[in-house]
DNA sequence: CACCCTCATGGAAACGATTCCATCATGGAT
DNA sequence: ATCCATGATGGAATCGTTTCCATGAGGGTG
């Protein structure tokens, strides 16, 4: 409901103003077409007189398609995929692009829900963190839209671009480095949906000769709490262990608090690593060492994948590094 | 461009596979007007055999808006706008209502832009975090659409309905807190665009009798390079402060860092506090001492103010909360 | 001088939904 | 038996833009 009685101005009420027709005030604010420079002139004083905007809602209509990017996170409170999404902001924003955001928590059938509400809003491009399999993103695929998916590949779906961490060298180089220091019981605390770190850390342990044990791996699911829950149990079941590895930062702030909890002294009784590098890492004492993750860089470069729809583009992997600060130590 | 010549289902599918005509097909779906049983019945078969999903497209233009709700914050990435993004999302999601999300980075500028995008989109109800005056907003409210403005009100657009923490009330606390511990020499670390906060800071300050002390209030903008400017330079140039109030999380990890760099040891040489509760707030060692805000609650009822667009609505305030950890102690 | 090619231009169709309005049927009240 | 109110229904207009197509002007070439 219109408060006061302005009607929108419509491309009809500049070329009356411009007196020529719709379709050349079309032409000439588009771009495309031809028109003369006495007919663009007129055009363009009369559309700056009338303050006109173009309304997406006729473009979109008339294209069959939302401009714009869809974006799915699992949660925008994790500071990695904060992060990841400041990264597609900003090469939306100057690309001109709004940005259509929706958090999944992880839950594929809540995925499944938004990649409706995308479909029904026409929403032709998207950049999706995926939790569900393959499955939910069908229908996706047979509306024609063009999906990049960030962070975790997606089983079965390997012709879709994607930009992922490299976490083989990441994983590799973390148990690397521990076992350098003397560690043997190293525990891996990871998140459901992170299969691929996990085998990377079975192999990078059988790759160093260090017998994997299975009560070491331990799953959380993507919550705070669940995470400490399995922080502490792992804690308490395994006081025998001497390094974590936690697969997230959410997983890491568990594994320290856990840690100061129950008293296990950093790096004195436990060393500790966790995967992605965030600002709090260095106010902790001792700082958090941590694989960093190029989680703005990697929203970058998504939305630079799904915006350049045309070329055929494979998956990307970005590196990942280690930084040492204070919270690895030798083997007690 | 389709790449399998799959046409959309439109309603006039749906109107002929069912034998009717559109306009019954779209008063049946939508709800609204009267229709028979059977002819409901026929209806709903046809569009659920036909797998028909209303396009937004054709419905927003029609009606002249987009449904949704705009949302623009200054930065994704510190967490509290995180955990208020999340408040809007949640809100949202659940009324089945898609988010436009736009990051200002505190420039009035690029807000302005953000609006100007958000009015092509006709989208019609946004909530924002206002950066600029005023100003930028005239013809956001000229179009008619409703607006509502989180954490911070803005000066002159009083009667725009608004999500606030109790500033006064939680600075006067933290002031208290401090004053009560011996302190007299606080610093606070305030954000340009805080002046409420800062207000608040002289009046409690005055209130006890404290001589307020220009030096020690001291403004960054909103990057962390800036916030550690400030904290630093601060620390340097009084080192005889006894007390740091920190106006943001940002800013309190930047008093944490520099507190750290330059050897100033929490709390026995300074008293630290800082506005908002976060995660790694419990990391530190001492663990800080924070005035908390209901981020996430902020953002939820932003939401429901802006959907509840029919009832006028006031500004609603919501109360702080002093988090006593391990940051502050006796005036050395 | 005739012809054709190019460029500029405007009218009108299309996109897919909602909604106004006219039509028709049905049933109850007079 | 007649009339009116009510309910169900479909055709057509509408929203604002893009784009197809036809038209006309103008200039260069044969």
């Amino acid at each position: 409901m219109r408060v006061n009685g302005q009607r929108r101005t419509t491309i009809k009420d500049v070329a009356e103003a411009a007196e020529v027709g719709v379709a050349t005030v079309s032409r000439v604010l588009s771009g495309t077409g031809s028109s003369s420079p006495a007919t663009r002139e007129k055009v363009m004083a009369a559309a700056a007189r009338l303050d006109y905007r173009p309304s997406a809602l006729g473009r979109n209509l008339r294209r069959q398609r939302t401009g714009g990017i869809g974006l799915l996170i699992p949660d925008i409170t994790d500071t990695f995929y904060g992060r990841l999404a400041d990264g597609v902001l900003t090469c939306a924003q100057s690309a001109g692009e709004p940005v259509m955001i929706g958090t999944t928590g992880d839950d594929p059938e809540r995925e499944a829900e938004l990649i409706g509400s995308l479909l029904e809003e026409s929403v032709e491009r998207v950049i999706a963190v995926p939790c569900g399999d393959g499955e939910m993103w069908g229908p996706a695929f047979r509306a024609g839209l063009s999906v990049v998916f960030a962070e975790r590949p997606v089983q079965g779906r390997e012709n879709v671009p994607s930009v992922v961490t490299d976490d083989r060298t990441g994983v590799r180089t973390a148990v690397e480095y521990l076992a350098g220091l003397g560690h043997r019981r190293i525990a891996f605390l990871a998140r459901h949906g992170q299969a691929q770190r996990v085998r990377a850390f079975r192999e990078s342990l059988a790759a160093l000769r260090v017998p994997v044990d299975d009560e070491l791996i331990v799953y959380a699911h993507a919550s705070r709490d669940s995470a400490y829950a399995a922080a502490a149990g792992l804690f308490q079941h395994r006081p025998d262990l001497t390094a974590v590895l936690a697969g997230g930062n959410i997983l890491g702030e568990a594994a320290v608090l856990a840690a100061k909890e129950l008293d296990f002294r950093v790096p004195r009784d436990v060393s500790l690593i966790m995967f992605d590098d965030v600002p709090w890492a260095e106010l902790c004492s001792p700082p958090l060492t941590v694989i960093s993750q190029p989680a703005q860089d990697m929203g970058y470069r998504a939305a630079e994948l799904v915006l350049r729809e045309g070329r055929r583009s494979r998956t990307v992997m970005l590196p990942t590094e280690l930084i040492v600060r204070g919270s690895c130590g030798p083997r007690r």
